[in-house]
DNA sequence: ACAAGATGATGAACACTGTTTATACTCTTA
DNA sequence: TAAGAGTATAAACAGTGTTCATCATCTTGT
């Protein structure tokens, strides 16, 4: 702090940029292993031991990167849902599920490392931005559907045995009762459940279309929470048109 | 084939059990990076180029244990509905379901692997025992939910467009509807869902415990395809009681 | 404008890793 | 017992993350 110099600061900036851009684009082009200390050095035309000077580890640099696909994956989903703002509450959610599975899709490494990271040492909790960042991504749809719930619409919960609820309110700033958490989470493995099969392969693609069984759980899904039909309009497709013209 | 040697081919089999022995244990215990090709050697006493003698590579090595691995988790979910094979259908799947977490929260590090291999290489379709075990974890479920169907149970299906079900039927030898695969599939994004997300940490055990919370939503689930309520006998308790005595 | 000092980059080294190869060894079998 | 198949080995190679002492560069107070 305390008046950086500027010319250093935006070198330096642009730099740290870099690196994680190269990290990104070597985990897109090449899986997990292909991401290398040395190979981001070469590309960059730098010694290994620079980098050091701006991350102090390569799980250090993971965890940078980790934190912006997390940023990244929940941009994605709240300009979903900011795009059908004047609409209705399933409207919301049905794009922003889509635009979810639409992002793992096109960042299949990515969304490996964010959710299965194969790097040893770190859940890191309360450790910094990593956690945040996670947490925004389901904060999305979470204070979409409370919103549904608060205004009276879809209150067909899970029922079950009671579960505490305040130290999820104290981190989320939202106060909703145990059977509703329980379903906002079974609603959440539900669907990121079918977008990690997709992207782990295991859906096999040669005799289903994912997207198109993806959107129809989906529908299911909202109206099992007792909110009106999405429109039909609102197709992956929609969503991508919708993204390129912004 | 042709009259082995025996002695030599129980060594050999010793020795590559041993192998997978060790690789599996420095899974669970360090995490997928701390399983290493010296290590092994050296935790058995063994120069490391003698492990080539019986993987082709590190490679080769993980896909053995990953199809251990899934052969061990088709084991117990298979075991399971087995325990209550006079029973309903409904019993069969809470207790499948039931399994299938239980297995997975014992073996974190395995179940990462099986899901979302961190090693680069490989998805190998076709290629031998580690898609035909990956298939036979989902062929239990499938094959429970499907007799029910058979039976005239459970006929809440997600609809949705027709989806080729040729292939599929081609490799199960099972012949179900669109409507029914599509719910299949759902269900199965549904419970692995949960259960990726508590073994990947996402799921705050501090404001939930994922146990009860898993069970009360896998009952919903089973309720929403119609089928009749399960034994509130069963829990996750119930089921190690049974695998504890068996 | 210049010296002082902070900041950044470097190459060499260390301890690892997976993998190959030529060599030595051991055991089976004819 | 001799031949030969099967197995284990040490040494080497290319590559990895990380550290450290050294050197270049740039910022800044006077």
């Amino acid at each position: 702090m305390s008046v950086p110099s500027s010319r250093r600061a935006r070198l330096r900036h642009e730099l740290t940029a870099a690196i994680k851009d190269t990290a990104l684009r070597q985990l897109t082009d090449g899986g997990p292993q292909a991401v290398t200390l040395r190979g981001i050095a070469r590309e960059l035309e730098i010694s290994p031991a620079a980098i050091y000077g701006y991350f102090s580890s390569l799980d250090d640099l993971y965890a940078n990167v980790i934190a912006d696909g997390f940023n990244a994956l929940a941009a994605q989903t709240e300009a979903a849902i900011a795009i059908y703002r004047e609409r209705g509450f399933q409207d919301q959610m049905l794009a922003a599920l889509l635009a979810y599975r639409w992002w793992a899709v096109e960042h299949p490494e990515l969304f490996r490392l964010l959710y299965f990271s194969p790097i040893p040492g770190f859940v890191a909790p309360e450790d910094g931005p990593t956690l945040d960042a996670a947490l925004r991504v389901s904060a999305a749809f979470l204070f979409v559907l409370a919103d549904a719930w608060r205004s009276g619409l879809g209150e067909q919960v899970t029922p079950g045995p009671h579960v505490e609820t305040e130290k999820f309110a104290e981190r989320f700033g939202l106060h909703i009762t145990a059977d509703q958490l329980r379903t906002a989470v079974g609603c959440w493995g539900q669907f990121h459940g079918l977008v990690c099969l997709e992207v782990g392969g295991h859906i096999g693609n040669e005799w289903t279309s994912p997207a198109a069984l993806y959107e129809a759980s989906m529908r299911a899904m909202l109206r099992r929470l007792g909110l009106p039909d999405a429109s039909d309009a609102i197709t992956t497709e929609t969503i991508k048109a919708a993204f390129a013209g912004r």
